[in-house]
DNA sequence: CTTGTGCCCTGACCGC
DNA sequence: TGCGGTCAGGGCACAA
């Protein structure tokens, strides 16, 4: 579900409140499918108890939690993840995977898919099959040039989509803003990526970071059921070109918005304006 | 190494 | 009202 701009609103709003706030009581669903990959619950609920968050990071679509001693706990929303915050007396409701009594609130995290992720990261160099450790550079760090993109592109035939998508490449980009930025570049999702020219990167790198910043501005988008906290939805749906858009008119010429898959995924884009 | 294709899940929505 | 089909902000395992 959440892409970069929702992952940090998230962020945002849950950093006001967990900050220096000690976890309490941990409870974790059994069996969670969001723990496959990382130590067992009853490992995972030890680790956690007792420890104090220092700082809420984010690093492309993850959140990572730094608790004391270096530790750290990261999640993954996948496709339906939320982080909201309860009152302790309140049940749970469906398909919530971890809770964490945290001062005078409970922080609950749902997801329906199980498409998500949790990680405990113990301190130190990160394991080398690290989530973390595979991402590529942020799109907003200024360090992140369109040079980078053409270097590491160079030679490679898969669509400028997939090339987005790819978080090896980018961190923090997903269906929506690989649309909306292209459309903004004015660059077809079906172009080979290796064949953009040096001055098209640099297009489609301001056209990115300029969609992702006016994102953030608008706390996210939602489409169907992302929340930035519990009963805040975002805005920045009101502010789409093309995204969701196929059969209507684009806004730039009037030309059909036309849908398509790329990378498996569902992709809009103006055969007019996209080159 | 690269690229493409399923598949993992639940739930909302649409047309009959 | 009910039911089947389709689709969804992601990413991984696997095949070629």
């Amino acid at each position: 579900m959440p892409e970069l701009p929702e992952v940090e609103t998230i962020r945002r709003s849950l950093a006001e409140w967990i900050i220096g706030q000690t976890i309490g009581r941990v409870w974790i669903k059994k069996n969670s499918r969001l723990l496959r990959n990382t130590v067992s619950a009853q490992v995972l609920k030890k680790k956690l108890t007792g420890r104090t968050i220092r700082a809420l990071e984010r690093r492309g679509k993850y959140l990572v939690f730094l608790l004391d001693q270096g530790h750290r706990l990261v999640i993954h929303l996948g496709m339906t993840g939320k982080l909201f915050r309860l009152a302790p007396h309140s049940p749970s409701p469906p398909h919530i995977h971890l809770r964490l009594a945290l001062g005078k609130h409970h922080l609950l995290l749902q997801d329906p898919r199980t498409f998500g992720r949790i990680f405990w990261l113990p301190a130190g160099k990160l394991p080398d099959p690290s989530p973390l450790s595979r991402l590529g550079p942020e799109p907003l760090d200024e360090k992140t040039t369109a040079e980078y993109l053409a270097e590491k592109t160079a030679g490679r035939g898969c669509a400028l989509k997939a090339l987005l998508l790819d978080q090896t490449v980018l961190a923090g980009v997903g269906n929506i803003y690989a649309d909306e930025a292209c459309f903004q570049a004015g660059l077809s999702p079906f172009r080979p990526a290796g064949s953009l020219r040096p001055e098209e990167w640099e297009t489609l790198l301001r056209a990115l970071r300029s969609v992702l910043r006016a994102a953030i501005r608008g706390k996210g988008t939602t489409v169907r059921n992302y929340e930035w906290e519990h009963g805040k939805t975002g805005g920045f749906q009101k502010r789409l070109r093309v995204y969701g858009k196929a059969g209507g008119r684009c806004p730039a010429c009037g030309q059909e918005i036309r849908r398509a898959v790329v990378a498996g995924r569902s992709t809009s884009f103006c055969p007019r304006c996209q080159k």
